[in-house]
DNA sequence: GGATAACTTAGCCAATTGGCGAAGTCTGTC
DNA sequence: GACAGACTTCGCCAATTGGCTAAGTTATCC
């Protein structure tokens, strides 16, 4: 049933290519992978807009790359599927061959 | 030296994902997987204009992803980083979050 | 050389994206 | 209850993206 992928799923693939096809989304996600971190924090990171950075997270949960964890006051989010860290490296070796 | 990344090597990173970013493309790069194409191959799967095709396909040159190689009349594309095809494993992963 | 076919480039338009500040919600403190 | 801090949602804007048709290039066939 995966043989014949259907025009949704390379949709629904789209997306979660889209939630990483940006240099500050990406940034945080690697962050991520290094532990939670609260929605200040990346956005001294980054350094854009708490509201900035709230929408690329709302984003990255969307896409199902990233989860949150209200505790209190503050929202901590959590790479959920560290595989995509694995991307990095073929990434690399894409951009190695572009002239 | 990896270590630490730059913005500019997330802004190139970010561009190799935004080149995936897309349907139709995604559909592109896994029919290329399984050899090389000519345009109008393309155009037909895909099922748009071939100058919309032809725009695509530069985007995933332009990222490094495939490569053109012209014979006669025809322009054939390959796959000239064929890591990228493991992405799609922890995508549908990645998916199966989405609530 | 003229006609056709395969692509690419250019120009145009609608739709999406990404940034910000303003306003709203929710939590903890006094 | 009033207030401050952490986020999110909402408008608004400029910039990018994605599709098409039209026009330009290059190769093949006659």
């Amino acid at each position: 049933m995966a043989s014949k992928p259907s025009v949704a799923q390379f949709k629904a693939q789209a997306q979660v290519f889209k939630a990483l096809a940006h240099p500050g989304r990406l940034l945080m996600v690697e962050e991520l992978s290094r532990g939670e971190r609260c929605v200040c924090e990346l956005a001294a990171l980054v350094g854009s807009e708490m509201p900035t950075v709230s929408r690329h997270l709302s984003q990255l949960k969307n896409a199902g790359i990233v989860d949150d964890d209200k505790r209190g006051a503050q929202v901590f989010y959590r790479l959920v599927t560290p595989c995509v860290m694995n991307f990095f490296q073929c990434v690399a070796s894409v951009r190695r061959k572009q002239t």
